[in-house]
DNA sequence: CCCAAATGTAACGAATTCCTACAGGGCGGC
DNA sequence: GCCGCCCTGTAGGAATTCGTTACATTTGGG
C-alpha cells in the first residue's frame, strides 16, 4: 500500500505542485490550505508523513508542528521560507523530523519523504514482541501470558496486533486500519474491524469497562497502551 | 547513556568544530580523517549516527554511504559541499538519512542528530500534568485523585483540559477555545463549549459556587488556577 | 430592583461503538 | 465427496459519547 502524504501550505501554486510531484513518485496525498481543515481530517486518517508550512494564515505553524510530532507521534516536515538557522534549529528541537527551505525542488522533498519512510521499515525485522506480562509470536501465531500459558490468535486478530505493536501510544484511526489492512474502504467494512478489535481484546482479558491496553477514541480510532518492545 | 556520533571528514578543522559542538551537546564522539580508519573502528563499536563527507580521498563517499546505510543499517548523516540538488537527491537515494551542505553551522548539524535519534525512541510521548493535587494522564486518559483514585475522562473532555493545563494563569477566551479545538465556529458551537466544561468541573469535583480550578469570567472566558508541571 | 445577556446544567437524541449471535466459506479428517 | 470445525464478516440491539435544546441561574448595567 502506498504512503499517505499530507501538504499543508496555503499557498494552491505549492500545493499543486508538490501533490503532482508526489502523486508522480506514487504516494497518496492531500492537500490543505488550512490548519483547521487539516485538523479536521486528521481525525479520520493518519498521514505516514506531514508536510507543513510555517507560514499559516489560520494558526501558529510551530505549535502545529509540536503536537504534531511529539504528541501525537506523527512524521513531520517543515517546509519554510525562513531560511536563517535559528528557525530550522527551533524546528527541529520542536519535533520536526525535517526541514525543508523554500524555494525547493519538488525532487528532493520526494526523496526526503523516502528517507523518512525508511527509517519506519528499518526497525521491525522481529517476530516477537514483549508489552505489559504479555508475549507475542507471530510466527506461531501465539500470544503468551505473564505465567507462560498461550492462547493462539487467528491471522486477522494478528493483523490488528501487529499494527498497534507497530504503533504503541499513537491514535490508530479507522481509515488507516482499513487502508493497512487491506479492507475496501466504505461499506460496512467498519464493523468487521470493531468485531476483530472485541475479539483482540477478548483474548487480551480486557475489562469492557475499563480497557488498560486498548482504548477508544470516541469518532477517531484507538490507542494502544502498553510499552512495546520487539525482539 | 549519551548517544556515540562518529565523524568523518578529512579536514581537521572540521572534525575539530563538529566534535566540540558535539561534546558541548552532550554525545560521545569519534573522529576519523580516512575511510579506512573508520571501518576498522565500525568493527569494534556501532555508533548512533554517522556524519559522514563525501570528498574523501581514499574512497567513494557514496559507496561507503550506501553500504553503512541499507547493508548495515545504520544512521548516516551526509555533510558535503556539493550542493546541488542531484547530489542530495541521490545522497538520500542511497540509504542517506539526512544531507547537510557545507558550510554548515553545528547548532543546525546538533538539531538534525537529535531529529535523527528521536525517531527511535518516539514510542513514549509520556505527556503527563500535576497540579494542585490531582494527576492527569493524557496517554491514558485518566485523571488521578491525590489518593491515587483515577476516574476516565473522553477525547472532548481531554482537548479542554489540556488547553487549560497549557495555559494555566491566564485569560482563555471562547473564540480561542473554539479555534482550538477544531470547532465550526459560529452557530451554537458555543454552547457546547459550555456543556464540556460543566462536565469537566464534574470531574474535578469542583463546587459550583465557588470554582477553585476553573474560573469564569463573565463575558470573557476563562481562567484555570492552579500550579501546574508537565512530565 | 429589573432586565437582558451570559453562563450552568439536566435531559434528549443523533452518531458512534460494543457485543452477542448467526451465516457463509475454507480446510482437514474420514 | 461429505461432515464438522474454525475463521471471519454481517446484523441488530445495547451502551457510550457528545452536541443540542430547554430551562434555571448568575452577572452587570441602568
Amino acid at each position: 500500500m502506498s504512503a499517505l502524504v499530507t501538504i499543508l501550505d496555503d499557498e494552491p501554486a505549492i500545493r499543486q505542485m508538490l501533490s503532482d510531484a508526489l502523486a508522480e513518485a506514487g504516494f497518496r496525498t492531500m492537500s490543505f490550505g488550512r490548519a483547521t481543515e487539516f485538523e479536521a481530517a486528521l481525525r479520520r486518517t493518519t498521514p505516514d508523513v506531514c508536510l507543513v508550512d510555517l507560514g499559516l494564515p489560520d494558526r501558529d505553524g510551530l505549535t502545529l508542528v509540536h503536537r504534531l510530532a511529539l504528541e501525537q507521534g506523527a512524521t513531520v516536515i517543515i517546509i519554510s521560507g525562513r531560511a536563517q538557522v535559528q528557525d530550522r534549529v527551533t524546528g527541529l528541537e520542536l519535533g520536526a523530523d525535517d526541514y525543508i527551505i523554500k524555494p525547493f525542488d519538488p525532487a528532493e522533498v520526494v526523496a526526503r519523504i523516502r528517507a523518512r519512510l525508511r527509517t519506519r521499515t528499518r526497525s521491525a525485522p522481529s517476530d516477537t514482541a514483549r508489552f505489559n506480562g504479555w508475549t507475542a509470536h507471530f510466527d506461531r501465531y501465539a500470544l503468551e501470558d505473564e505465567t507462560g500459558e498461550e492462547t493462539t490468535f487467528s491471522h486477522a486478530e494478528g493483523e490488528v496486533l501487529r499494527l498497534f505493536l507497530e504503533s504503541p501510544k499513537r491514535l490508530i484511526t479507522r481509515a488507516h486500519m482499513q487502508e493497512s489492512l487491506g479492507g475496501a474502504a466504505g461499506e460496512s467494512f467498519d464493523r468487521a474491524m470493531d468485531v476483530r478489535i472485541s475479539r483482540l481484546r477478548t483474548k487480551l482479558r480486557e475489562d469492557p469497562k475499563n480497557p488498560r491496553l486498548i482504548k477508544t477514541i470516541y469518532g477517531a480510532g484507538y490507542i494502544f497502551l502498553g510499552d512495546v518492545s520487539w525482539s
